[in-house]
DNA sequence: AGAGTATCTGCAAGCGCTTGCAGAGGAGAG
DNA sequence: CTCTCCTCTGCAAGCGCTTGCAGATACTCT
């Protein structure tokens, strides 16, 4: 491998300018590289006299000089870069919260880069890795699983690491989470408001807290309520439109007691089950009712507009954003975050009363 | 501002521990750091004997090691980074680019980063500008306006740009686009075929090239095949619910012959327009037929499922990150691209024939 | 045995920037 | 007029890495 800026740029009918640097705009003018550093940085202004300011200002724009960041922070030790991690940025459901990040971060002067795991912990730890490498100044991760903790915790001892979105039990790093216990109840509760007595959930994946959590609030709340709550075959692999149909037909199939109202652990897993009984002609929510999770785009304007829990991503991004940046500021002890997600019923739910026997 | 990496940690609470650099592996060892780095890097690994390069691999794991890339890319002058700036990525239609081109750019070891403009043409200057300053290897540039040509020109001439998914016309730089155009005259064709003769359009924003293409699109093939439309008022200030909602009730409230097609230029505006025909007891597709554009996730499940239009999100991403990867490779004139939609209809369009007289 | 050639390692420069220190010059005080 | 102090600029080091070149071994061949 040559030298690539200049030599194999050379021969090729493409040429890209080469850039300014502090030197050449200092030789421009006859003055220093240090002269022209300080001229710049607005917080070291007054260490120069305002008519050397003024040419200087004058002849980084004439030769379209941008610093290079990545020279400036090796000599001040800061990339002036935070990196949020997501698992999936298909998830409609992260982009509030990626708002809410930058919202937080915009007015430190940070620019919040994002990078995807596709929900692959392998992906993830490379990732991580390749971020310590590029030496940025935070890591917000929003996609972890359980088995990724050690990862998480050993970047931590170099950089700021908080985990939102999912969050992790029993990590050494603030967690920002959303109360997916008190979702859970909350679905539950309504079942049980509405009259129900036999239900069923299509569970997400366990291995991701909040699915585990929002199971645990259903079926506590249920055992309050006197629910009785049919035991799902299986869980999601993955929580998507495809595995909600594979549940509800499994459901559907199996030799138990057919529930009369459905929690399935988020949106997309519920309209896949919608899809499924609207096949099989069975009609949503007069002959079952079902509830989803997030609150996604549109989830009003389904076939049957569907009962969902907010959950409150700009609020979440929000507050992880601050929480690096508070550590950023050598804050010692940094506090984890539980927001309260918020219940949307909508028709998809309704009363257990005047459901015919089961088929 | 004093020097922040030692100094500022060391009477917190919180202490992040000094990264290992090659000079301190290379100390560990009592070799040069010349010779570490060497050995470190497979395409060099030759050069260096099998022993040392054991030992070396060996205290570099048990330092925890990690290249500093800011300080080699000064020295390679590749960041081996791309950029993709997006306008929103809540909109569920740049989620497959960004996977093309995350699938392309994975396999030369290049790390693509995601930012965000809103859709504000001040933010995408600034992201530009910053992107520059981090020396980012190319830019993809997925939420252009018209106005940002210019801008765009000139990071062209320092660094491989590319623009897509909103595609720009007259822009020196490759594009890499769907071909509005064809989706448009689509719905045209399909609408005509349906029979029907009198229609409208719910428009995107003509600043924008796509909308403005479909509307080229639709209006000529409306004329070809004799469909009559009626000149809708306003256009949609952004292409959102909001604005589908609003220019819908413009369409019903004015004096105008009523349609008994719409065209809205995307699935959010027809999905805002769905629930103001449902708000007045209008039925789709019995009293009015609507088509949205890019099949959306779920559009299927709608109330009703809506017809629309493909939009090849993947393949796009795909080709605009083989165009950079070929700019950076340094071959010459990079051809634009055009990609095929695809038509899809559903339930929410049907025939004319048995349509009541108009209100 | 001596010359020639691989093979391996070290040296030092330099990528573009920031920053402590020192020096030049001018202004003000005595 | 001298001494001090302040304002402004330059010098040089160094952030962590790569890389051309040179030197030191070790190895082959005649």
């Amino acid at each position: 491998m040559t030298r690539a800026k200049d030599d194999d740029l050379s021969g090729t009918p493409t040429r890209y300018r080469k850039r300014a640097t502090l030197a050449d705009v200092a030789a421009d003018l006859g003055l220093n590289a240090s002269t022209v550093s300080r001229a710049l940085d607005p917080s070291r202004h007054s260490m120069v006299s305002s008519s050397t300011r003024e040419r200087v200002v004058s002849a980084a724009g004439r030769l379209g000089y941008r610093p290079d960041l990545r020279a400036r922070s090796l000599m001040t030790g800061r990339t002036q870069t935070i990196v949020v991690i997501a698992a999936n940025l298909g998830n409609t459901t992260v982009t509030p919260v990626l708002h809410g990040v930058a919202s937080r971060v915009a007015v430190e002067g940070i620019v919040p880069i994002i990078a995807e795991t596709n929900d692959d912990s392998a992906v993830l730890l490379e990732l991580i890795d390749h971020m310590l490498s590029r030496r940025v100044d935070a890591i917000i991760v929003m996609g972890a699983r359980r088995q990724d903790a050690a990862a998480i915790e050993s970047a931590a001892r170099l950089v700021p690491v908080v985990v939102t979105f999912r969050p992790l039990l029993d990590v050494a790093v603030p967690v920002i989470m959303v109360d997916d216990r008190k979702g859970g109840a909350l679905v539950a509760a309504h079942f049980a408001s509405l009259g129900h007595q036999l239900v069923a959930q299509l569970p997400g994946p366990s291995d991701v807290m909040n699915f585990l959590l929002r199971d645990e609030g259903f079926s506590a709340t249920a055992k309050e309520t006197g629910l009785d709550v049919v035991v799902t075959p299986d869980e999601a692999e993955v929580p998507t439109f495809e595995e909600g149909q594979r549940l509800m037909r499994e459901l559907l199939d199996s030799d138990d007691r057919k529930p009369t109202a459905i929690f399935a652990h988020n949106d997309p897993m519920a309209i896949g089950a919608m899809s499924v009984l609207d096949e099989r002609g069975i009609k949503i929510p007069a002959d079952l009712s079902i509830a989803g999770y997030n609150d996604m785009p549109f989830t009003a304007f389904l076939a049957c507009p569907l009962t969902t829990v907010r959950y409150p991503g700009w609020e979440v991004g929000h507050a992880a954003a601050d929480a690096v940046i508070r550590m950023l500021a050598g804050e010692g002890k940094v506090a984890s975050v539980c927001v309260d997600p918020e219940f949307v019923p909508r028709a998809s739910t309704s009363s257990a009363r005047n459901r015919t026997a089961q088929p």
